[in-house]
Formats: structure tokens, sequence, C-alpha cells
DNA sequence: ATTAGCACTCGACCCGAATGAGTGCTAATC
DNA sequence: GATTAGCACTCATTCGGGTCGAGTGCTAAT
């Protein structure tokens, strides 16, 4: 992941390492950080003033900035970004190692991942976020029709990963048990088998024809059948510990971070946030995204930072985990703790 | 709802119209009110002397104070009871009248009550929140067991109300269709009808003897469809516009707005309050409850008020549903805008 | 019983001085 | 030529004090 050090683009060494040296500081304190405090924070020993020339020429360069004239300086994105593509991969290691994060076996999917967001949450101070699996290319592996009562059909269909989706279908007219058998037997030797995406209105259509007689009645089930298997769109996206974001007075002072917690009331961001993770992950990039600031495209976002990975439990199912954070997040600490819960994720859907 | 005026307890006439003027006003402008603000704003023609004096004694019995010496007074705890009880069903029609909440119908439940909590947060600018009904109850209605896969056989249970639980059980051998058959007529001839809670491990037991030889793994199975049933423990709490409380000064400058919030994500406080409200419904009292300030026992509550009612659609599904705001909340519009809500819920449930 | 009047309290606001962290620039030094 | 010491300057923050105004309680007059 790092970089071999000669090769860092336009910064020589020492640049680099004041660099670093201001945004270490920076995260520490969340306050703009001055030529003296990193002539003596650093090895290089150099006084302040040749730090502050060397500084001068980094905010030309956009890596750090001052708030207001004459005080000291921040990372900007582009300082964040410099630093997280490359200056970090040794203290996250170390941190993860140690982190020991313990996800207890759960019966539903749901509730595991719950428990992961709030694991990530509590661990990190930050707010954790979790997307359930898309499922739109999973495999139809079981549908059953039954009658539950007069007025009442309900369907239950099993995809790959063994996601259960359930439609209760209400029918005017009472339907005989071997016209639902016939539909059962109907339905399951032309869908089972196929991913829900390949379910389509053609098929649907196809399949209304092969009903044959009985049509209102039939082709209103089927449907609502179709209706539940294509509400794969019931993607949900839980947050844990959304109330961390006011522990960082630069956000709570500015107001921003009841911004930031409407934006996630609102998950149609999150959903952004989500696919774009999705897609990186699918491009065969790295395990884990980071997004710094003004790459994400919400205004609140903008003085946040996101750390994504994509989980995959096999069969498709593949979604994400996200912290969300001030863009001051401890990255290493946020990644290292990342990896180990994926590691955890993964170890309990191997194994069973 | 209203006592006759004359039956007012402890405080004259012209003690009510006052408590009432303070009241009204601080609902409006969360500022302290002072005598001379009074004398103008109510009709009796009063000078701001007079007005002080009173003051004195509405102070010394309880129902308003200053939050420092020689400042306008506040209404307590108390007041505000006072002010729910007695003061204030004339207006609050008026506003019901006017609302006009639209709910869509959806298909499942859960997402009606969602976007009944949506509704009520935009339309009051407090918090919402619903609970799912409560199940525990009422009658297994239907309950089937499919063998999905080798390993994996899938429970689907159903009760009055429709709703519907599932439980994929993994088995270590395979069992053939004739045990599975003969498995679903057992627990249905015996389960089927019984209210949720009747299903205890006595009968279990009793199932898993009837049984028969293959113990290990049919009681396992048997097991894990209790289980599915005894799980009516999901209870889910929704919020919505959990952020609206930050409009409130009063709440958002002492920091007190973050811990209700991190209340509200612990979903346990939230519990007690729902399960307060059934059972006051249970004792037959009135439809709506309102809880002030100390009245509740959450600590972080303690500037608050909450509005719950009750929503009963039937077949024994009773769920609560509130509005969390700050304690100079407007009683009116929330009970309001609450029982018109109510309303729209009856009508989409009865007319089904 | 009501009111006018007065002294008093106390938070809110504004202002100016002091502080101190930090800068940029220049001239001296290694 | 790179580094550093030194100096003047900027600007946010803090703190004390003065003023303002809303409001009270009490007393004496009506």
């Amino acid at each position: 992941m790092a970089k071999e050090p000669e090769k860092i683009s336009e910064l020589d060494e020492r640049k680099v390492k004041i660099l670093v040296a201001v945004i270490r500081n920076y995260l520490e304190t969340g306050e703009p950080v001055g030529s003296r405090t990193i002539s003596k924070y650093t090895d290089l020993s150099l006084s302040s003033a040749t730090i502050r020339n060397e500084m001068a020429d980094l905010e030309e360069m956009g890596y750090i900035f001052q708030p207001h004239t004459s005080s000291g300086r921040i990372p900007t994105d582009k300082g964040y970004r410099f630093y997280v593509d490359n200056l970090m991969s040794e203290k996250e290691r170390e941190i993860q190692e140690k982190e020991d994060l313990i996800i207890e076996k759960a019966d539903k999917l749901e509730e595991v991942l719950k428990q992961a967001a709030k694991l990530l949450a509590t661990n990190t101070n930050y707010t954790a976020l979790v997307s359930t699996p898309e499922t739109h290319r999973n495999k139809l592996k079981f549908l059953q029709l039954s009658k539950v009562d007069e007025n009442s059909i309900l369907a239950v269909i099993v995809v790959e990963g063994n996601i259960i989706k359930n439609k209760m279908i209400q029918v005017g007219e009472e339907m005989d048990d071997d016209t639902i058998l016939k539909l059962n037997l109907l339905l399951n030797t032309h869908l089972n088998g196929l991913s829900l995406e390949q379910i389509n209105l053609g098929l649907i259509t196809l399949l209304k024809e092969r009903a044959g007689i009985h049509t209102e009645l039939i082709s209103s089930v089927i449907d609502a059948v179709a209706d539940a298997i294509r509400a794969d769109e019931d993607l949900e996206i839980y947050t844990s510990g959304a109330t961390n974001i006011f522990k960082y007075p630069e956000l709570t002072d500015s107001g921003k971070a009841t911004d930031i917690i409407n934006t996630f009331e609102n998950k149609e961001e999150l959903e952004k946030i989500v696919s774009a993770s999705l897609s990186e992950n699918d491009a065969g990039r790295n395990e884990m995204q980071v997004y710094i600031g003004k790459e994400m495209s919400s205004p609140a976002m903008h003085d946040c930072s996101v750390v994504t990975a994509t989980y995959d439990l096999g069969d498709g199912m593949r979604g994400t985990i996200g912290i969300v954070g001030p863009k001051r997040m401890n990255y290493e600490k946020a990644m290292g703790t990342m990896k180990s819960l994926m590691k955890q994720l993964d170890e309990i859907y191997k194994k069973k």
C-alpha cells in the first residue's frame, strides 16, 4: 500500500516529514499547528524559521492552509489524501493487531450487522453504518404459496444466502388447494434457479399466459409474487453511534453536526456512499476506501471523512460497512478496526 | 376532558388566568415572562404590581418559578400538568380539525408505521416514535415447515393480524419429506389457535414426547420453532425527526439534546415509555397520555414532554405512537395532530 | 384590594486592554 | 546557499468593567 519513500512525487523527504508532523499533530489536538511546535515535535532539528519557509511552500502546493492570517496550519483535503495514500501502513497494522472485536453469532444476518455497527461505533467513537447485502444477482432457491385463510395467500421466497422474503396476498375469492398446487408448480419450474434480476416483466407475462384460464385471480397473484421478488430494493442501512459526531467541536460548534445527522436520517446520501463503495470494489480496487471531504457529493459531508469496506458473505451477498467521522479522524485506528471487523465477519460466515 | 371551571382546586379564577397567560406566553417565546407582559396580554386589566403579587403566590404554590432571582417566570412541571389536564380542550379540537395527514396504504405494516412517524415529525417539528405492535397475546394461525435444501428447513409462522415470522433451521442430517409432513401435522394440531404466550416450555416438552423416536434431530427442530414463536420480543421502535430536538435552544445549548438522542438510540428508555403508555391504556384511561419532565424515569428526559397514544388495529395488535418535544411544546398542536393521525390509521385498517 | 413608585438584582451586551500564538521578512551566520 | 535569529505585525481569545434593561419585592398612597 505504501509506495517507496523516494518516489513520493513533488515533495522532498523533508517536506513530507513536516507535512506528516502537521497532520499527526492536528489529528490529536484539533487545533492549527504552528512552526514552533513542529520544530520540537520532529527529530529533524530545524529552527522554527526554516519550518516556516517549508510550510509556506506546502501551503502554496495546496497541502495545508491557515484558517486565518497568521495562525497555525491545518491539512487540506489534498493533505489528508496524501497522508492516507502514502503514509500510514505501519501504525495501522499495529493497532489492527490489538483490536479484538467479538461478534456473537446471531440467527439473523440483520442482527449481526447491527451488532457490527455498534462495535465499530463504540470502538472508534465515530458513527458507523452498515448496509444489508444486495440480492438482485442472487438466485431464487425456493418459492412457495400457501393458503393462510380464505382471503389470504402467503408467498414465501428464499434466495441464495438464505434471505427470506414474505408477502401476504389478499384475494377476493377463495382459491382452492388444487389451483394453488398448480400455481406453485408453475412458478417453481419457471423461476427456480433464476437470479432475481432475470425475473422481469416479460417473463411474468409469459407466466400468466401459461397459467391458462383463471386469468383475473391468478394473474393478480402472480403479480403480487413478482412484486415481492422485485422488492429487492429493501436495501436497509443502519447507523450506530450517530451522536458520536457531536464529540468533535469543529462539527458541533458550526452546526454542521446536525446537518450530518439529518443526512443520515434521509439515507439517500448514505446509499450513494454505499453504492460508490460497492462499485469501487467491483473494479477490483483495494478492500477499503476512504472518502475525504469534498470527495463526496453531499455538502453536509464536506467536513467528514468516511472509511468504507465491502463485506462478502459468499453467494453474491455483498454489502458495505462504513465509519463516518470528522476529517481529522484517526485514520489508522478507523481502518485498523475496520479491517479487524471484516476478519471477524469472514470467520463467522466461513465457518458456518 | 376539561373539568368545570369552578371546580378548579386551589386556584381562583384570576390565578388560573394568569397561569395560563404565563404558560401560553412561554410556549411561544421560550423566554421567562414578566408581570408587565401579562398585564397587557390578558383582558383582566390589572397593573403589573398586582400581577406580581399573584405570581408570587403561584410560585409559592409550585406552579411557576424564576430561573434566577428577579427574572420572569417559567412554568414548573406542576404548572404544565395543570395546563394539560384542565385548560386546553377548545384550541386543541380546532387545530385537530384542520390537520389533514395522509398516509398511503402500504403493503407492510412496518412501512405504514414509519410513514406515520415521519408525518408526525414533519408536521409538529418534534421527534416522533412508533412501536411495532405487540403480538404475544395473538393466536397462532398458520405454521409450516418446508425443506429448502439438504441442510435447511424453513419455518414460517403467521399469527393473527398477519404478522409473519420466519426461521431458517440448519439441520445436521437431512430430513426426509415424510418426517417433515408428520412434524407439520403434529405442530399444527397442537399449536394452532393458541396464543403465543400460551406456547411455553411445558407444552414444548410435551410435543417432543409425542414426536416419538427421532429425538435428537426432531427435538432440535421443535426447539427452533419454539424459539421463533417466542421471539415475539422483536418489538421494534422507530424514530423520525430525531434532530428536530436541536431546534429548541433550551435543549441544544445545555447539551441535553445529545443526551436525549442518545437515549433514543438505546431504545430501552423508549420501551419503558411505550409499555407505560400501553398499560395506562389497558387500564381504560384516556386515549392519549402526556408525560411531563420528571414524570419519566430517565434523567435525559427530564427536560422533555412526551405525548403518547395507543393504536389498536384489531386482532389484539396494539402499539404506541409518541411525540417527544421540549417541555414547552405546543401541546394543543401535538395532541391535535396525534388525534388526527390516529383517525387516519383507524380508517386505513378498518376499511381494509 | 389595588396601584404607583423606588431601590435593587442580575443576565446580556459591548468595549478596550492585555495576552499569546503564530506569521513573514530581513539580515546575519555557518 | 541553506539556516537561523530577530523583529514587527496580525489576529483570535480572554478578561474585567461599565452600561443597559427587564424584572422583582416592598412600601406607601389611593
